[in-house]
DNA sequence: TCACTCTATTGACGCATTTTCAATAACGGA
DNA sequence: TCCGTTATTGAAAATGCGTCAATAGAGTGA
């Protein structure tokens, strides 16, 4: 004798929300909270409470935990290219000042998102590495000119691998500014930023003349 | 009737160690381990088996698979900072120059274990990431001189912060070039790393001539 | 206003993995 | 050779992920 009366005494309250309006509420949220856990510190019993849902609703919208993570750092990194998309013409080296500055700013504004999106990176599987590479390739890409010989850099195997470094020493210098501006005004820090990439390549050996 | 006879038929075969061998052998297969796979990639099961022994032991020894993990991490942090520890006396140029071979040298060696250090820095919570900062400052601290003014570069909250990002820059190159090679000699990679402090840091506003 | 349909949402169950703990057996000393 | 200490085990409890049939909001047509 089986009594299947799910919810028993008390009848929760739902809350129903369009697809995408829940969609994007998890996704938000789990960009918050992963900013500060890793994926196994975060239970989804934690995640449907902080979203007021049941634990079996986050298995309707992503298929499991992973997936879930992947979504979340998806929309990071999506986030992240669109704002910080350079102009389309200009001086190259105005397009890249224009270019950083866009990113300083945007991770300040989105330390959490940025955070969850970097973390995922080093931390987590294939896939997750790929959806980084993918976004540090676009911002990594803004240095090379496809077109033309106005190229900030030239395209070489020593300078894509150099460039990678000097795209880390950037991360890493805007995150701890952030977490403690002092020492840099913002100005300072950008400037620092553009004018060591310059100096960076400078020390690559055998390349021509810019 | 419940039959208590642990083993069963074939009665196993215990191999007993020391504490500090039995500690020593799974902290060192669980950098192997985690290398390659994250933390919940890799189940208490299969670490036991590849370790040859039971579940349960592992729980005398590390408290649980989080604590594990940080054991692991810190020996991995240990073993860096030791093996790359610069020359006692000589110019600071050549300390520094020393110091970077010998870090070069120990990642190109230590692969696995980097990894999993890098890894779980990024990716994990507060105590691991307190680990790999304190390596990290451990690294950083040898480019200042606490003595003299013999030092390399100035110590002030600026170039504190500009360090870090070398520092960043001086890790993804290296494990990026260990990936792929080609573009640049081993000494062409050292001699970019060492040449780029001093190009980064004249960039940096507000500082003394050295 | 009232069925009625569609589907977002739920809660309990099944399963895998972690963690605990009392029982067991290897080693060193007397 | 016996004995005590403690490294080691295995089974059972606890925890957390993932599944699925059942439930209930919200719009639609009468």
């Amino acid at each position: 004798m089986t009594t299947s009366t799910p919810g028993g005494t008390t009848s929760t309250q739902r809350t129903r929300l369009t697809p995408e309006q829940r969609r994007s509420q998890l996704l938000d949220l789990g960009v918050r909270l992963l900013a500060t856990r890793s994926l196994d510190e975060l239970s989804i019993d934690l995640l449907a409470e902080e979203a007021g849902i049941s634990r079996g609703l986050l298995y309707h919208y992503f298929g499991n935990k992973h997936d879930f993570h992947e979504a979340v750092v998806r929309r990071a990194a999506d986030d992240l290219i669109a704002q910080t998309a350079p102009p389309v013409d200009g001086e190259p080296m105005v397009r890249l000042t224009t270019s950083l500055t866009a990113y300083v700013d945007y991770v300040s504004a989105n330390y959490e998102g940025y955070l969850s999106l970097v973390k995922a990176a080093a931390g987590g599987n294939e896939t997750l590495r790929e959806i980084y590479e993918e976004a540090r390739e676009a911002l990594n890409g803004r240095v090379f000119r496809p077109d033309a010989q106005s190229e900030i850099v030239p395209d070489t195997p020593a300078t894509r691998l150099v460039v990678r470094g000097w795209s880390a020493m950037t991360e890493e210098l805007v995150l701890s500014w952030i977490a403690d501006p002092s020492g840099l005004t913002r100005d300072e820090l950008l400037e620092v930023l553009a004018s060591s990439l310059l100096a960076i390549m400078a020390t690559v050996p055998g390349l021509p003349e810019s």
